[in-house]
DNA sequence: TGACCGTATGCGCATATGCGCATATGCTGG
DNA sequence: CCAGCATATGCGCATATGCGCATACGGTCA
């Protein structure tokens, strides 16, 4: 029956890398194209720091790939999964929150129906 | 732009309720049928304290539905995408850890093809 | 009404997590 | 080889989170 658990626990961990409104940035950042560090850095706004902590957590647990090139690297989304994760819980969050007003969808990457077919 | 960030943030916190196995197994619990807290504690090996807690937060966030009868009181998920987004990590994580060794899904209600045909 | 069962919650502690600062490491051009 | 840029990381602090204990609350039955 701890089989179980051990599944659970690493879903958790899973998803607690869509837990926290950071990453999500970041993830948000490279879900359509690949990035260097200081570009992500540039797009979100985050402190370098920030940035290459969260892409390196996200890496060790497997769902980007990384490029070096020179001095710069380059990191972009492997893990389809992940992305797929996205799309259905702003769906749903932005059905929720457009109940009370507008939203411009247009803004998130993660919405469907932004430029990338992806299904 | 930061309309972004705030969906970014909710869709973090969303997610949050499933990044920790306590919930998960919670969930996993009651994603295919209605239990009360009781039957939830004798399932999952939760104390009681635990359990009430992790369902005040669940059903605070509105995913769950609660139905009281008598002292007893009865939760059951409402939110179809939560239980979608589950199955689908535990998809991934289990053919992850199946590289390794074999596992038996039977065990796990997440997994598709347990009984419930829901697509 | 009082004893008992089922559920919820305030409190406190232990731990985990996020994040900035400073700094290290690696690469490049001169 | 040195200066400077790009990226990574050790450290420390502030905060968040999980969870158990004790207890409160509400309902039931005698």
């Amino acid at each position: 029956m701890h089989e179980v658990d051990e599944v659970l626990e690493s879903v958790a961990s899973y998803f607690s890398l869509l837990s926290e409104p950071t990453r999500l940035k970041v993830l948000h950042a490279i879900c359509e194209r690949e990035l260097s560090v200081g570009e992500i850095v540039k797009e979100t706004g985050l402190t370098q720091t920030n940035v290459s902590r969260q892409l390196s957590a996200l890496y060790a647990r497997g769902v980007l790939a990384r490029r070096k090139d020179g001095s710069m690297v380059f990191y972009r989304v492997t893990d389809t999964t992940l992305v797929e994760l996205c799309r259905a819980a702003c769906v749903r969050i932005a059905s929720r929150i457009e109940e009370r007003r507008p939203l411009k969808r247009a803004l998130l990457k993660f919405m469907p129906g932004n430029g990338q077919r992806q299904k």
